[in-house]
DNA sequence: CTAGGGTTAG
């Protein structure tokens, strides 16, 4: 080591621990006796102070040393690949990897490669994997497991489907658990769960061996397919294999009867839990969030008076949670809180606030949040889209949608889906057709059902009745309920009663799930004096409205909250509610608006 | 110096 070289190491041991920067100092003051002057050993030293600035997270300080070393061998090579990937600086390893080759006379074993191909999955890049892949065949280096295993996980998560992986899968000799493991979490996480409990099945016969990790990620298999049968012989496996009391598989569980929807075992499973952490609690509050919001909150605020902190995961869930319930003073509070605990600039926390302001009603603040964002992603784009368009602000949400593309943001089939419905009710019809086209042609997003189910309603709403039926009869998808009950409506709105007696055909050939379809339809028999066809309407609904929890909605009116059904009797509340009502229908009256009484609900008694 | 698992947003 030279002069330059221990001053180096002096100033890079100020905040490193005292045992390595004695050593370190002592191995630049007396160099070992056994080694000549002019053969210096392996930076064996620093390379383990590389490692413990990286776990530190001194980037900087670990570069720095590293272009000061005078001699770098394959191992501080790879610490460097390794260090900037575990700091989640994936393509600064990949860099490093490059360097090596390129510069470095030193040959990569199979811990570079491995940690190469880490960094690969980190950028997402199978391409760059398969450069790799190539390298590790060259230089003999197939026959590592550890390789193989890094492999298979960068074509299992980075490509567009399992091929290469399950070809690399089945040319590992004597896989292990990992191996197995890392399949199926390759099919599961790409949302093919069926496919992911088959390996997990496979895994079991051959290997005859389990282990905690396959068992956690079949079962997410099993809630991703919503398959609580499979689910529940899992968890009966796993109480087998005494990995009940394993924290992180009870928690799969319990996410999986959460999305399975089965709330009343995920309400056993979380009490019959002997260890919860706070993603225990975190899961718990995401899965009442959809079904039952009121709970959801109650369980955060049991969360907190445990001691336990919540993060951005909670405040995620309950910020959806008080979104749907629309109470906007109670998502003031959260959203005081969640500044107060230094979560601000989130990103995800930032997205679900803006649709949480958005569906309260306060679309100025949703923009506000939006504004102040450092970064935005694609779905902060998309939720303030949404907001303007579900609140009669279809321009502004189209012209948002532009602005988005400007600024360099892609746009996904989500984003599309919101485009074209604020198109569909602004009137934009071209405009929507162009963005079609163009989502096909410019973006290669092929279009599903839903974008064909907009696209229906785009033309239907404008007039275009007879083009929205060619498109139905044109599009490669069966088309379903809400892609008939769009026509529908368009077939009454503009009078089509031909199209429309075709539509209401094959609406109730498919046996509608959906309680505002038999509304649409009984008002439509209504407005034809069709009243017993009407009625029959009515009454099927009835029957199938009985089977589910009725849709409730919320309003606060003076810091009070209050949740109703259709048809609900508020007591002296609904005295309030007339009051509003008639106001409105002063407004609209004032406006010259006409109301069009056959879209009003036609009350009838069965049998009338 | 190396590989696999659990919770967020449109």
């Amino acid at each position: 080591m030279n002069a330059r070289k221990l001053v180096l190491s002096q100033t890079h041991c100020t905040q490193i621990p005292q045992t390595i920067r004695n050593s370190l100092l002592c191995a630049a003051v007396d160099p070992p006796h056994s080694n000549p002057p002019f053969l210096p050993k392996p930076p064996i030293l620093a390379t383990g102070l590389l490692k413990s600035y990286f776990e530190r997270g001194l980037i900087r300080e670990a570069r720095t040393l590293f272009d000061e070393m005078p001699e770098r061998d394959v191992v501080a090579w790879t610490t460097m690949i390794s260090g900037y990937t575990s700091c989640n600086l994936h393509g600064r390893a990949w860099v490093v990897f490059c360097e090596m080759m390129r510069y470095a006379d030193v040959r990569p074993n199979e811990f570079t490669l491995s940690s190469t191909l880490k960094a690969c999955k980190g950028i997402n890049s199978s391409s760059r994997g398969a450069l790799v892949h190539a390298l590790v065949l060259k230089e003999g280096m197939s026959g590592s497991l550890y390789v193989s295993n890094a492999l298979l996980d960068v074509y299992a998560t980075c490509c567009v489907n399992m091929d290469k992986a399950s070809a690399v899968f089945h040319e590992i000799r004597g896989k292990n658990d990992v191996s197995w493991t890392t399949l199926i979490a390759g099919y599961t996480h790409r949302g093919d769960g069926y496919m992911g409990l088959n390996v997990f099945r496979r895994m079991l016969l051959e290997e005859g061996e389990s282990n905690p990790f396959s068992f956690s990620i079949a079962v997410r298999a099993c809630a991703s397919v919503h398959s609580c049968t499979y689910g529940k012989q899992l968890h009966a496996a796993i109480v087998k294999h005494g990995l009940n009391y394993n924290l992180p598989v009870m928690n799969s569980i319990l996410d999986m009867y959460c999305r399975c929807s089965s709330l009343n075992d995920a309400k056993q499973c979380f009490h019959e839990m002997t260890q919860r952490d706070s993603i225990t609690w975190n899961t718990l509050i995401a899965g009442y969030e959809k079904s039952d919001p009121y709970e959801s909150i109650s369980s955060y605020s049991r969360m907190e008076s445990e001691g336990l902190s919540p993060n951005c995961f909670t405040f995620s869930s309950i910020i959806a949670a008080v979104a749907n319930l629309a109470i906007l003073s109670c998502g003031e509070q959260i959203h005081g809180r969640i500044i107060k605990r230094g979560l601000g600039g989130n990103l995800e926390l930032d997205n679900a606030l803006i649709d949480m302001y958005a569906k309260s009603g306060n679309v100025a603040s949703a923009r506000r949040i939006f504004d102040k964002m450092p970064t935005k992603n694609l779905v902060s784009w998309t939720t303030m889209m949404i907001g303007y368009g579900s609140h009669g602000y279809g321009n502004e949400a189209v012209d948002f949608f532009e602005e988005m593309v400007k600024f360099g943001v892609r746009p996904d089939r989500i984003a599309f889906v919101a485009v074209l419905n604020a198109c569909s009710h602004a009137g934009l019809v071209d405009k929507g057709v162009r963005y079609f086209i163009s989502m096909v042609g410019d973006y290669n997003i092929a279009p599903d059902l839903e974008i064909f189910g907009c696209l229906v309603d785009l033309l239907g709403r404008a007039g275009r009745v007879e083009e929205a039926f060619q498109l139905i009869e044109s599009m490669p998808f069966d088309p379903d309920e809400s892609v008939w009950g769009a026509f529908l409506g368009a077939c009454k709105a503009h009078n089509h009663p031909d199209l429309g007696t075709l539509a209401i055909r094959k609406v109730l050939a498919l046996k509608p799930k959906i309680a505002a379809t038999y509304v649409v339809l009984s008002n439509i028999y209504a407005a034809d004096g069709k009243w017993c066809d009407s009625a029959k309407m009515r009454k099927l609904m009835r029957r199938m409205a009985s089977k589910k929890e009725a849709g409730r909605s919320s309003v606060e009116i003076k810091n009070q909250n209050y949740s109703f059904v259709a048809g609900d009797k508020m007591g002296s509340h609904m005295d309030c509610v007339d009051e509003v009502v008639k106001v409105l229908v002063e407004h609209m009256r004032d406006a010259r608006y006409i109301p069009d009484l056959d879209f009003f609900i036609h009350d009838l008694e069965d049998g009338t």
